[in-house]
This record gives C-alpha cells, structure tokens and sequence, in this order.
DNA sequence: TATTGTTATACTCTATAACTATA
DNA sequence: TATAGTTATAGAGTATAACAATA
C-alpha cells in the first residue's frame, strides 16, 4: 500500500481504436486511390471485379457478385464497362447457357498491372513517414486481418 | 556469374500493396462500426463530429465542415440531430450572431465514450489472430499514418 | 418451378446552389 | 458587399424488385 492516489485511468479514445485509425485511414487512402484510378477510366469497383477474377474467383456473374459482396445487378454494369474496353471476354456458358462467364483478356490483365502500380505508387507516398520494416510489418499485419476478412489475396 | 537463370520477377501484386490492403479492410471494418453505431441511433458522421468537438477543432459549423472534409450543409443536418438527442448544445455566439457554436454535452461526451467503447469491443474481434505486440505495432503505426493524413489524435 | 442475368426503380449519402440573417 | 448557416435540389453509387431466358 502507498498514500498516494494513482492518476485517474483515462477512458480508450475512440481515436486509439484500430477500428477508428483503419476506418479513417481507409476513406482517405480510397479518396486518392479513386482519384488516381480516374486517369484509367475505372472506379474502385471495376478493380475489385478485376482482382477476383484474377484470383480465381468463380467466374459467373452471380458468383462474382456474392465474392464481392456486392447485388449482381452492380455487377453486370461493371461487367458492361470492363467488356466494353476489351479488359474482359464474357461468354455463355454451353453447359448452362444462363450463366455468363467472365474472364480477363490480356488487355484486360495489362490494365490490371497498371491499377497494381498506381497503388504502389500511392504506397510510397502514403507510408513515406514509416521505415522499411516498419512499412514491411504493416504489409504483412493488414494481410493477415485481410485473411480473416476473408479478402483477395494471391499467396 | 551463375548459370542458372534468375526465377521471372513476377509484377507487384495490387493485393499486396496497403494501399488495397487499408482500402478494403477500412471499408469491411467500417461497415461493422456502422451496424453496431446502429443501436445508438448514430451514423459514422455523428461521431466523427463529436470526436472533431472532443478532439479541440474550432466549434463553429462553418469551420466543423472545413476539418471534417465535408459540406456545411451535412454538418447542419448531423448537428441537428446531435442536439436533438442532447449529446450537443448550440449557441449563437453572442460576439457574432452568424455563428452557431457547438458544444458536447456531459450526455454528449457520455455518448462518445459508448461509441469508444463500442469501437474497442470491435477491435478485439477485428484483430484476434494477433498477438499483444502485433496488435499495438499496428495501432501505433496506424496513428503515426493518421497523423500524416491530418487525422483526429487525442495525444 | 427455380435460377441467371438484366432492366427499372428507389434509396442513401453527400454535394451544389439558392436563400436568410447578420456583419 | 461578404460571410455563417440553412433549405432545396441534384448527383453518385448501390440496392431491391420486376422481368426474360434457360434449366
């Protein structure tokens, strides 16, 4: 036992959260991200769409709306647009000619890697303040939370 | 000098950039918050003014839509429905009858601590499968991001 | 009758523009 | 005339519901 008082614990602030940081930080990094993304005429969602099908996602249009989480009706419009400028191929399918199956043509697989380097890009930028390994510790963390979303990865 | 050739580098993954990696997984996390906020009556936006308030930014509307990133006339609404529900007090600030003044109230600031709390259950969950340093190494670098961004911080 | 994809419609969020009160 | 706040309106993004083709 001592005389002394301990200080007042203060409460968690909302603003230690990683739930609060990684909220925050995400809508910013989106902002740019989206704004970089216009100079290719794509929205994020064009890239999502693009991500899943280059990681193996089952390729009809209703599966691909339940990978992404996203009504299938979202996804014949970015399907519509993705076709339109030749980034992927859409063919019925002769087993079931209801389903439509989508699949990245090379055009499709060049864009992609420029999506891939513009977000390098923003990386470098936006992880300027952190040391390697400390930018390293933060890739390889928000990948395994990404996991246990149950987000794309291709490892 | 060797015989063998060197494996083909194969191109940045966009998965593996934290620029998707914090995109996605703000926006799965963000969801989360959002439903849980639901049982308070609150959307995301609401606490992001209470934290602004909390966090000392300078209380009129006008200067409230400046440090928030957002339009006036949003922050109008979201503050109408603060006061409504008691969590802030606005007055006309009497040296310039223009201004509306927004301040928490002690059920205000009792709110927010609920919203804390609410974020940290959150966290808990979000980050499971890291261990104690993990966890803070990732709020830590996260903050150090947030600053840069010109984030709310309470340190 | 159930399922895939598409089209039509509606809803949520937020911004822009027009307006009022005060300076 | 300029500024703070408010109200009215519009746009982006996405979901839900109705519909067509195929199973």
């Amino acid at each position: 036992m001592n005389d002394v008082n301990p200080p007042p614990a203060q409460p968690p602030l909302l603003t230690d959260s990683v739930v609060f940081r990684l909220g925050t930080l995400g809508s910013v990094v989106t902002a740019r991200y989206t704004e970089a993304l216009a100079e290719l005429g794509l929205k994020p969602k064009h890239v999502g769409l693009m991500v899943a099908l280059d990681s193996g996602a089952p390729p009809s249009q209703l599966e691909l709306a339940r990978t992404m989480a996203v009504a299938p009706s979202l996804v014949v419009s970015l399907a519509d647009h993705l076709e339109q400028i030749g980034a992927v191929d859409r063919v019925r399918d002769p087993a079931d000619r209801r389903r439509q199956v989508l699949a990245l043509t090379g055009a499709g697989r060049a864009l992609l890697a420029e999506c891939a380097a513009l977000a390098h890009r923003l990386d470098a930028e936006v992880t300027a303040a952190l040391g390697d390994s400390e930018r390293e510790a933060l890739r390889r963390t928000l990948g395994v939370l990404g996991v246990q979303a149950g987000l794309p990865t291709r490892d």
